[in-house]
DNA sequence: ATTTTAATGCAACTAGGTTGCAAATATAAC
DNA sequence: GTTATATTTGCAACCTAGTTGCATTAAAAT
């Protein structure tokens, strides 16, 4: 909700994103930014900017925290949802182009849903 | 891939699955069977029933794990994947009785997806 | 009944993430 | 530009879910 201010942190974040159109992990964040950024601060700034729009996050696999920038997976508000790609063997996570349709369902207020596909991606398939 | 023993142990937790339909946390199982069984025997036991496809297994949105022994979700070897449902409100998880399909995806090979439907369940809506 | 093999409990540990608070930095007001 | 106000940051300490190593105990096979 609150506007971000222009700090040393936001920039050095933001411009990871700019860099990588795939997914980035909080974790593998930490460690680019290590040098630069307490990992405290990281946290706090991904979810800001996740709340404020500019990123989205979801849990992968492990139950680990990924943020990413990217049109396909801007708010819709119909039960329309664009799933995320893990690779079970190099643990690449990547947001995928598509739609996946939850139907309505009687009885229940359905308000976001996550969709996770497993599998092995275009370098580990091989 | 091991032979489970009827031990103690898991002839309490799968009572504990016979008695609940909806999927239980390993959190909450363990707390239910606290005076009983110690936790890391818990977890090694859920992970084994899930390993021999006696329960499956998925994260919530928080990360944790919950575990379920429903028909519904029995391993299925086309793209088809059974979703859960978490409660914003509440938190109960339950297995939903409906197909989402994932098409194929051209340089990708698919072996499993999870799908967690969020909203509030039929006793929080009103 | 004895041997073999798997399951259990315990304590200590790991990893990802969070909290409280004082110090630093950005923006707004003058 | 300088001061005032509000937000951000770093740090250390903490939390919680889950895991590991190892000695002990309980099942099953003989």
């Amino acid at each position: 909700m609150g506007i971000i201010r222009k700090t040393q942190a936001s920039k050095l974040i933001l411009n990871e994103f700019k860099k990588d159109s795939n997914a980035i992990s909080a974790i593998e964040l930490i460690k680019r930014l290590k040098s630069k950024i307490n990992k405290t601060t990281v946290y706090r700034l991904l979810d800001k900017l996740a709340d404020d729009g500019l990123l989205h996050y979801f849990l992968d696999m492990n139950g680990v925290k990924w943020f990413a920038k990217c049109k396909c997976c801007s708010k819709t508000k119909d039960n329309d949802i664009y799933p995320h790609f893990q690779c079970t063997d190099c643990g690449i996570v990547e947001c995928l182009d598509m739609k996946v349709n939850i139907p309505e369902m009687p009885n229940r207020k359905i308000t976001n849903s996550h969709v996770l596909v497993l599998g092995k991606c275009g370098l580990c398939i091989h």
